[in-house]
DNA sequence: GAGAATTTGTACGTATGTATG
DNA sequence: ACATACATACGTACAAATTCT
């Protein structure tokens, strides 16, 4: 797994939530998302950058984020209500 | 026009975005929105809060930003396209 | 055309609030 | 009481695009 691209034009934060869109969408991502904390210490980004691609996932409805729980993907049958 | 309230629950950011939704699609508000700076200077809240207030209306369809020039108000009639 | 100023966008750091375990 | 985790909000810095001098 290749790190993210600090010179590419697209957003760290998008490419981030791009990994994880990936890994979500493919099935091999279920269940609790890493933290946003973690994230960014395994990507080598701000924990802001993380909270970002995180909120797109939630945005898209791909993932539910729970304060003082966490992330989740949402199943693949409940997407899209 | 009171002050955005620090106090609530409701994020500053989307009190602010209230605020100009409520300008613009009252038809009051026009043309160019004033720049993320500038709110912020006039309503006492960071840029950051300022910018997220103007990409929420830019996600909602009411406004596009033009990176160098501005953020500009959808006309009514190009709205939901 | 060069340079400065303006404006949006991204990114990092930090602090605080709130909710859960 | 304490740790974890998301959300908001501040400040700062730099990049990119545009406009003005």
């Amino acid at each position: 797994m290749p790190d993210l691209d600090h010179d590419s034009p697209v957003p760290l934060w998008e490419q981030l939530a791009g990994r994880l869109r990936e890994e979500i969408t493919s099935g091999r991502l279920t269940g609790r998302v890493s933290s946003a904390t973690a994230l960014a210490m395994s990507y080598g980004v701000s924990r802001d950058t993380a909270l970002r691609a995180l909120a797109q996932l939630a945005s898209e409805g791909l993932t539910v984020a729970r304060r003082g729980r966490g992330t989740f993907v949402v199943p693949a049958a409940d997407r899209g209500r």
